[in-house]
DNA sequence: ACGCAGATTTTCT
DNA sequence: GAAAATCTGCGTT
């Protein structure tokens, strides 16, 4: 079916990042991590978009070009790697011109390939959560700080073109879990999916 | 079903 | 030294 289809172009991702978000709802993200073929794949559900300098919850707010943001600065398409909460690992798609710091933010699938390998990383039973939230994905996919910066068309990790959902089905919202510019509508979401993180 | 605390470490102040 | 784009388990309702 489409997981085997071609790789978003860098086109795709060169565009405001509100747009990028919501054109990547309904894609297919492969991972092709941890050797011996063990692909796992599903339906990107749920983003958010976090769109520059501008933006008070962006990591690059302020242009804050440090070691852990310079891949925000690079090709769009980009896969932005970080760590967080001592624990956890969490996937965005880098948009916008080169030396324009935005990406999206990967924050729910719908497993689609590989169900027993994301089983076995994430060690648990119950498929709801398998990747329903940005850390649960990224483990269940198998993501760490090792792809970061590596490129989602060419890369470990691709993002392919899936089949678009109808306007009507996505849903727009706050973004979860920040702080600052709490307020911003910046999450999209399939309506009808029972995969989003909540 | 819901709410809260703990885990654990990088990153920047 | 504090906060962090989170998740889990355990408590109570």
């Amino acid at each position: 079916m489409s997981i085997r289809s071609r790789a978003v172009g860098t086109k795709f991702y060169a565009r405001p990042t509100e747009e990028v978000a919501r054109g990547l709802l309904g894609r297919i993200l492969v991972s092709n991590i941890g050797g011996r073929g063990e692909r796992t794949a599903g339906r990107i559900v749920e983003v958010e978009a976090y769109v520059g300098p501008h933006d008070p919850a962006c990591h690059a707010y302020g242009h804050r070009r440090t070691a852990r943001t310079e891949p925000l600065y690079g090709q769009p398409g980009t896969a932005y790697v970080y760590f967080t909460y001592g624990m956890h690992w969490c996937l965005n798609a880098v948009t916008e011109p080169r030396d324009f710091p935005a990406a999206v933010l990967i924050r729910a699938l719908e497993p689609l390939d590989g169900l027993d390998t994301m089983r076995q990383r994430r060690r648990t039973e119950q498929d709801r959560h398998l990747c329903a939230g940005p850390a649960r994905l990224c483990e269940a996919l198998g993501v760490t700080g090792a792809v970061n910066g590596s490129s989602l068309q060419r890369g470990p990790l691709q993002v392919v073109q899936g089949t678009s959902p109808k306007k009507a089905e996505i849903v727009v919202g706050p973004r979860i879990g920040i702080t600052q510019a709490a307020d911003w509508p910046l999450r999209f979401y399939l309506k009808s999916s029972p995969w989003v993180s909540r």
